[in-house]
RNA sequence: GGCUGGGUGGCAGAGUGGUGAUGCAGCGGCCUGCAAAGCCGUGUACAUGGGUUCGAUUCCCGUCCCAGCCUCCA
């Protein structure tokens, strides 16, 4: 049974579906006016295993995951470079389905966009209005009113009074409260704009969640995810604004996953020290990135360097070297302790690092029985490899996964070839100087030749 | 200031009230023409000071340190 940490409790508690058989989750994604960097990675990455893992537990999964593609920082940067707003959006959303392609990352069921959803947020801000949870502020934008909901604070574990006591909470004149925070902005000149009962304006970030989550989802669903810096403020708005209009309690579980790190700080945009996922394949294969990500529990911190790049690259490179040369066969019950522990591993809240330490063990038991009893090793290599997919690893063939020019600087392949046998030759008149001489040159270009019991494979290395 | 998390062996990174993580690196061996890969073996690790306990890295309290949220952010 599936246990997940859920941040509205505070605890790992078992995942109980509303619905038998049935999950409906919900993350949010990425506001497209830049490329993804790899803190957005995590967030595909992670939710896109536990997407996987959920259905590989054989749950019907309806997975929605938003596009923002109307907001401030979008107008802003559509107008520096001189370029119209969905020309802009949709540029880098196109970008982000490359990313995500690369990653290995399903597509959710529904990828909906705020733009395509004005109605129904009009909608919600109408039943917020009507409810006395909403008013026209001064300055023409509609408001929340944080005070009104009773709940607000216990996400994130604050209370309105420790808010308000915050030093960072800038006062503004056109709220009743500065915690209110804005649900529809009215436009100013040359904006993009939508007509609405309190003007022409733009819908405000948190209501395009409830909005698209609610029309895809329903009222009450049972997964909401997203980056941990969304907690506070933007999901505790979420659920004010969902709870309000509805009247019914909104999700079940929350789940949050933590942030990416160069030198012990948080990446991100504003610090300037963001890696995008494209400057990270110049030098990585995407599954070693993916591997990277999955290779820390998703709550924990995850610090990026060339280092942990290339730790897991050789951790991916032991995986498929266990697979290579093996045709891998229906598992059956052979790889049955592994499996176990694997779900055990993934059902306490998706802890992908004890999951693979046990892809580890299976696959010395590959190796181990290769050499003895190839009949056996075949199937616990499917279950390798079958354990692997559901982490979206370990389904390359593993030796494209050798040789594919992951890290630039490409040797031609036949050339390769052509110099293993002459190597061969020379092996085969016991010249051992000429024969390492080749060995060695290609060494030196990055390839690497490895002698075995069938012949002589190489790789990239 | 308020609120969250966290400090594990050379590095990364799980976990546990009393033998095992796992990967990389190291060391010894097997295999190999030699390597590589693989296999076998190999590590007085749990910030610090108290407390609870037969026993604590694991529970409780204090201290120090780190990160995050409280403003846009994945």
């Amino acid at each position: 049974m599936l246990n997940l940490y859920n941040t509205l409790t505070r605890q790992k508690e078992p995942f109980r579906p509303m619905e038998p058989g049935k999950v409906r989750m919900y993350v949010c994604g990425m506001t497209v006016y830049d490329y993804c960097h790899l803190g957005h990675a995590r967030v595909l990455v992670v939710f896109d295993m536990v997407y996987r893992y959920l259905l590989a537990q054989g749950y019907e999964v309806t997975y929605v995951r938003n596009i923002t593609d109307i907001d401030d920082k979008i107008i802003r940067r559509a107008a520096e470079n001189g370029e119209a707003i969905d020309a802009l959006t949709g540029r880098f959303i196109q970008a982000m389905h490359e990313d995500a392609d690369a990653l290995g990352v399903l597509r959710p069921t529904h990828e909906p966009r705020a733009t395509q959803h004005v109605h129904d947020i009009l909608h919600m801000i109408q039943r917020l209005m009507d409810r006395g949870y909403a008013y026209v502020g001064e300055n023409g934008d509609v408001y929340y009113s944080v005070s009104r909901f009773d709940g607000y604070g216990r996400l994130s574990g604050r209370r309105l009074e420790d808010l308000r006591a915050g030093e960072r909470v800038a006062p503004d004149e056109s709220k009743r409260d500065p915690l209110d925070f804005v649900l529809w902005k009215a436009a100013k000149p040359g904006e993009p704009a939508w007509d609405s009962p309190w003007g022409p304006g733009r819908p405000g970030w948190h209501i395009e969640c409830s909005a698209m989550s609610t029309h895809y989802l329903g009222n009450h669903f049972d997964l909401h995810g997203g980056g941990q810096d969304l907690q506070f403020p933007h999901h505790e708005n979420e659920i004010a604004q969902s709870e309000a209009a509805t009247c019914e309690h909104f999700v079940n579980y929350w789940m949050h996953n933590g942030f990416v790190r160069v030198d012990e700080e948080k990446m991100s945009k504003s610090l300037g020290n963001f890696f995008t996922v494209r400057q990270v394949l110049e030098h990585y294969r995407p599954e070693e990135i993916r591997y990277f990500i999955l290779g820390s529990h998703y709550r924990s911190p995850l610090n990026y360097n060339d280092q942990a790049l290339e730790a897991a690259r050789s951790a991916l490179s032991r995986l498929y070297t266990a697979l290579r040369g093996l045709e891998p066969a229906h598992p059956g019950d052979a790889g049955a302790p592994w499996r176990d522990r694997f779900n055990a591993a993934m059902d306490d809240d998706f802890n992908t690092p004890e999951a693979l330490s046990v892809l580890f063990d299976l696959a010395r038991e590959v190796n181990r029985l290769r050499q003895t009893d190839p009949q056996e090793a075949a199937p616990l290599a499917g279950c390798l490899k079958a354990l692997g997919g559901i982490l979206g690893l370990l389904q390359a063939d593993p030796e494209g996964f050798f040789q594919q020019d992951g890290t630039g600087d490409a040797v031609d392949a036949a050339e390769i070839e052509a110099l293993i046998q002459q190597r061969l030759e020379a092996r085969q008149r016991r010249d051992f100087t000429e024969a390492d001489r080749i060995r060695d040159d290609l060494k030196a270009r990055g390839i690497l030749l490895e002698d075995g019991p069938e012949g002589t494979t190489w790789r990239r290395g």
